[in-house]
DNA sequence: CGGAATCTTGAGCGGCTTCAAAACCTGTGG
DNA sequence: CCACAGGTTTTGAAGCCGCTCAAGATTCCG
């Protein structure tokens, strides 16, 4: 699995948890962390151990999910350079991490100690501030997608989910904007079985809205994916 | 609807928001709020409104909830005393309320203004710590219910926010653990019908594993509820 | 006592899941 | 270059959990 295609490093200026932050406070704050690349489908952090890193994700994708009882692996969502992961290194007593963080693609992340990161916050309380507003945020797109589960119908879930992976993690070509998901990962983020969701995908690809392939999906018409 | 039950008011250590401050400071800042009191079933935030406030619970119960597109509303949440609401105004940015609190009970809060919390937090960093504590405790609270809602039986769920409301919002008895809610309010909470969670609350009843009357339950084993 | 809210019970059904099996795609190694 | 093995996707058929709907019973309060 092998991808020519450019893990967009992002800018400095769009990471959420660098907003309103100067030049200069940013470049101390990188300069601290360690990079590290991981190869694909590798755990960075797994669910329930504490919470001792703050991860910045700089280029690639990573699954971030946890495992039902029952063994069922559900997938929280999906990191995309720009996002951090494992706020909890944040706070003074040990949390724990709320999920597994696993690469999908080669990716490489920038790391802080739990200490140090600790340290940069007091010197720059917008550090904490930004790490609130993203705990909320997260906050607020658990309960949607929760609403969403107990009041919307499979196909509806399935549609959001693709709009939504699609602007956060799709590429845009001639053709359309192409998505590298499989309908497992899909079909666990929308909270529904991998045979419902290829029933439904297929289904689009009739009326002529997306193109699937292994591993991929090409949204041609996502205007297509809400009517029906 | 009168309670001559004592709607407890809290110790200012128990409150999560104000963990490891001085007792100097804690007493500036409550002297900082304003407090008020609400009658039984009203409104005090909105979902969706900009988050202008923070509030803390001092006394009585407030549901926290959100309404679906269909018109449903969906049970985020009770809370109780020494609970905070409105973190969103916290941040710089003006972020929205997540969801709707409406007072169960008579209830008295403590009431921040954004500018005037925001500079508190400033002069006493540990306040935004806390309240990003709080904040990934829910999301980590939130996911627990989703993985729960697609991997256990609705009898589970049940079972389950029986206990976990019992030991937040109970009231401890010499016939044992007494809770003021309603079907309706424990059904939404463990994401199913007020018919299933009629059926099945009848059913301990029967094993008499707890009692039902209108409006509140009575747990009497709440080992005999994990089992069958 | 009347009326409104809450709770109960039964019957029927329906959207998804589960299970089984086959088709398909893709990289690999002979 | 082709065949094979592994993972991925598709399709069909059957079943079930919990929901919906309807109606009645119970409790509470003015």
């Amino acid at each position: 699995m092998q991808h020519p295609v450019s893990h967009s490093r992002h800018s400095k200026q769009s990471v959420a948890l660098f907003k309103g932050l100067t030049e200069e406070q940013i470049s101390a704050i990188v300069a601290a962390g360690h990079p590290r690349r991981y190869t694909p489908t590798t755990p960075i952090i797994r669910s329930d151990e504490p919470a001792l890193h703050l991860y910045l994700l700089q280029t690639g994708h990573v699954n971030f999910s946890r495992v039902a009882e029952d063994g069922r692996q559900i997938l929280l969502g999906r990191l995309v350079p720009a996002d951090v992961f494992g706020l909890g290194s944040l706070v003074a007593d040990t949390v724990r991490y709320i999920g597994t963080a696993d690469t999908v693609t080669e990716s490489e992340v920038l790391i802080w100690e739990r200490n140090c990161i600790r340290r940069l916050a007091t010197a720059c309380p917008l550090l904490a501030e930004n790490a609130l507003r993203i705990a909320l945020h997260y906050v607020g797109v658990f309960v949607k997608r929760h609403i969403a589960l107990v009041s919307d119908t499979a196909e509806e879930r399935l549609a959001y989910t693709l709009i939504q992976i699609g602007s956060r993690a799709g590429h845009m070509l001639p053709a359309g904007l192409e998505v590298d998901i499989k309908n497992e990962d899909l079909a666990s983020l929308a909270d529904i079985s991998v045979f419902t969701a290829s029933r439904f995908l297929k289904s689009w690809e009739r009326e002529g809205a997306l193109e699937k392939h292994r591993g991929k999906v090409l949204i041609r018409c996502p205007e297509k994916l809400l009517v029906a």
